[in-house]
DNA sequence: GCCAGTGATGGGACTTGGTCTCATCGACCC
DNA sequence: GGGTCGATGAGACCAAGTCCCATCACTGGC
């Protein structure tokens, strides 16, 4: 019965994205979603453990920003080595042809409180793996921790603005608009 | 029927906490609570959103905190603001009766990711209020950005060191900590 | 003292997310 | 052709969360 059709995660999150962008997330039924992708709710909770992350599909961002963390060259500070990370992320994941989708999906994300929760804790986890890559760095602990709260606040304004519709003249991309971020925040001198 | 009890929300947050450390988030049921603090579902549900929140009663730390922010002294930077409102806080709530609860309290949380998942979130929501906060004092929006994320970093580790209780000569205040962690921040330099 | 109103609670039906177990089907291999 | 394996479907089941209505205690007015 039901033959193999490809990618089923696939097609459920692109289901959910549709019927979420339409009736909202809390209007959406599982059944709904999987009957939309020509599945059911069985085959769902296959693939993704809860509702909500079927939105985070890839945790392939942790591994690219660890990855990058890593083979950073030896440069001057902690920040300097995320943003160089973040650079490699820009050019691996955060490519010109997901840019639709990843607006697409964060609308969604902003609306919903659920998702948005969901989202803090994948920040929180996220901030956690890159403290633990810059202590592989032999970055002091407490250093390691400031760059990556400060990591985070960069990627979290160069990914708003690397959504962004508003400005047309926007076709920076990923790791450009982290460089920015990462010299506006600097200039501020907020630690003096 | 069952005649009135002081202070519901109350007890239904104990008898939640005694359950959850003898048993397990997951594995104690709302109704449990209910009935272990004399109570039904129904009442739970009327005084909680939902199950975790039971353990995230007060959002007075959020306006604490605010109001710190709000009434500081015109200091130097908005980080010695943030440090004013933290010490406030440390007098006004982080009291030494609160410590063996708020000790208890994070051992579960730390322990359930569900639960883990609700705090990142509200940290994310008390970090959106402290930029708020610091905007409404005039501090470049950028700046307030940058000093309320440190500023929650600095929360967290003067928290962990509160609650501490491996070092027994650890009778600082939640105020010294926060002023503490705020100097060692500032030492890394991890700005520059 | 009685009665009506009010506020807190209880009770139970109902929807949905999530788990689990077992059956089914198609592909592939011998 | 039969057996195995991987992906899926089906349905029972539990707990979270919503809703609506009944019930009780208390209160104030008459």
């Amino acid at each position: 019965m039901a033959r193999w059709q490809p990618d089923a995660p696939g097609r459920l999150a692109a289901a959910a994205l549709d019927l979420f962008e339409e009736h909202g997330y809390e209007n959406t039924t599982v059944i709904e979603i999987a009957e939309h992708a020509g599945l059911t709710k069985s085959t769902f909770f296959r693939y993704f453990p809860d509702k909500r992350e079927v939105l985070f599909g890839g945790g392939t961002v942790t591994g690219l920003l660890v990855e990058g963390i890593a083979s950073a060259p030896s440069t001057a500070g902690p920040l300097d080595v995320v943003a160089d990370a973040l650079d490699t992320l820009g050019r691996t994941f955060f490519t010109a042809d997901r840019r639709e989708f990843s607006r697409r999906r964060q609308a969604v994300l902003n609306a919903t409180t659920e998702l948005r929760e969901r989202e803090a804790l994948k920040r929180i986890d996220l901030t956690a793996s890159m403290i633990e890559a810059l202590d592989r760095r032999g970055v002091p602990s407490l250093t390691a921790r400031v760059a990556a709260q400060l990591g985070a606040l960069v990627w979290e304004i160069a990914y708003d603005q690397w959504i962004d519709t508003g400005s047309p003249d926007n076709t920076d991309d990923f790791g450009t608009l982290a460089r920015r971020a990462l010299a506006d925040v600097r200039a501020t001198g907020a630690l003096r």
